[in-house]
DNA sequence: TTATAGACTTTGATTAATCAAAATTAAAAT
DNA sequence: ATTTTAATTTTGATTAATCAAAGTCTATAA
């Protein structure tokens, strides 16, 4: 029923909803997220409002209905599991099935994305590192600490990695920014916004802070 | 480049031009099979000559040019391959399989085909006995000899299955009509426009002709 | 040779999604 | 309390794809 293209704003919505925390998402970001100019946000938000899919505040922000948020988590599920074959059966490097999945997420089935999700043997986090939801719509709290929160000296373990572009995750596969590896903050400099870190025993470098903010971390 | 209403015009018109091995395709059947009306398949035949993709003379039909052709080819390997995967990999029913494929042949890269094409073994035919075009755009001539055009008694063997319609297919199946099996014709009754056949060692049953027609055989 | 039916084309309108640029508002800085 | 800035909304226009219904052709049938 809902457009590929409502189905990626509620997508949108809803993932800027959880990674920011935050209840009102501001139409800014959603401009910013889907690539359109604000006025485009601005109009289509008042069209999902329409169709119960939202909640919209001029000037403050838009809210996910239940409706809407399922259908986010919808997308979020597919997103993920799409991604997941892609690297787990096809063999695709982690950085280059997102902008696949963010085509195949419209295209697919239930029932074809069920049965991917048993071939698959249920997968629990996407290539990324990120939770994928249930059929449901449940999904796990993701650690909401990156490496910018942590201790010096202390190891971490890497979770996800939020920066979805092609070069980002190639350089970090290079370094060996990866899911389920550990990390160490060497040194903080917040003058340079940098940290100087090391991951497993490799040898260290340095991450400005944005990106080291999409480094998230547990332990 | 082509949207994905472009690509599936294509498709349509270079299936046609195959299956009715005809030069001019009629509008007529270009509206019915993409279930549009016919003043909007005249309007977009319209376009398409603009791009060059196929020529057109008012009241006669389209014929497609060598980039058209190209595009066409390119959407029907893709249509029979991912028909292929969600058969062979996935369990799909090949009955359920044509409108799945109709959405994924434009939602697909290239890359994601050519690894498809690996992980199946490169495979020859789709599930309904139809040849997969090679990537350069090569494709098997098919049998154009149906059911209808066989000497009673003869044995032959089914080559593939025209009518993409769930409930033939499922009708097709349940009378073994299927690719690779060996059909033979009872009775032709031309007044009451049936055949009666019989497949393997199985109880025979009879098809009207249009139906009869659906299915192609060889030898 | 006219009629006429069926195939096809034209016309005029609609819809979803988008943009550029002008207008407005609220928050922050002075 | 003003001014400035940045975020947001409004306005007016465009594009691709479509339909309904009116108009036009052309091949056959009377
Ligand atoms: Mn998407
Ligand atoms: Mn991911
Ligand atoms: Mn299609
Ligand atoms: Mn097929």
């Amino acid at each position: 029923m809902p457009s590929r293209t409502v189905e990626n704003y509620l997508k949108s919505i809803l993932m800027i909803s959880i990674n920011k925390n935050c209840v009102e998402v501001p139409m800014g970001m959603i401009a910013e997220s889907l690539k359109v100019t604000p006025g485009t946000a601005t109009s289509m938000v008042k069209n999902l409002q329409k169709e119960k899919w939202l909640n919209y505040k001029a000037r403050k922000g838009v809210t996910l209905t239940g409706s809407g948020k399922k259908i986010g988590m919808r997308m979020i599920r597919r997103h993920r599991l799409i991604e997941t074959f892609l690297v787990e059966t096809l063999g695709l490097d982690w950085s280059e099935i997102h902008e696949e999945a963010e085509e195949l997420e419209h295209s697919i089935s239930d029932k074809v994305l069920e049965k991917l999700d048993v071939f698959l043997g249920n997968p629990q986090f996407d290539p990324h590192g990120h939770p994928i939801p249930s059929k449901s719509g449940v999904i796990r709290r993701l650690s909401q600490k990156s490496l910018l929160d942590c201790k010096v000296g202390k190891k971490m373990k890497i979770e996800s990695i939020l920066d979805q572009r092609t070069e980002f995750l190639n350089f970090a596969k290079n370094k060996s920014l990866m899911p389920g590896n550990i990390i160490k903050i060497l040194k903080y400099q917040k003058i340079a916004d940098t940290v100087e870190v090391q991951v497993e025993k490799k040898p260290k470098f340095s991450l400005g802070f944005n990106s080291a903010d999409k480094i998230m971390v547990s332990g």
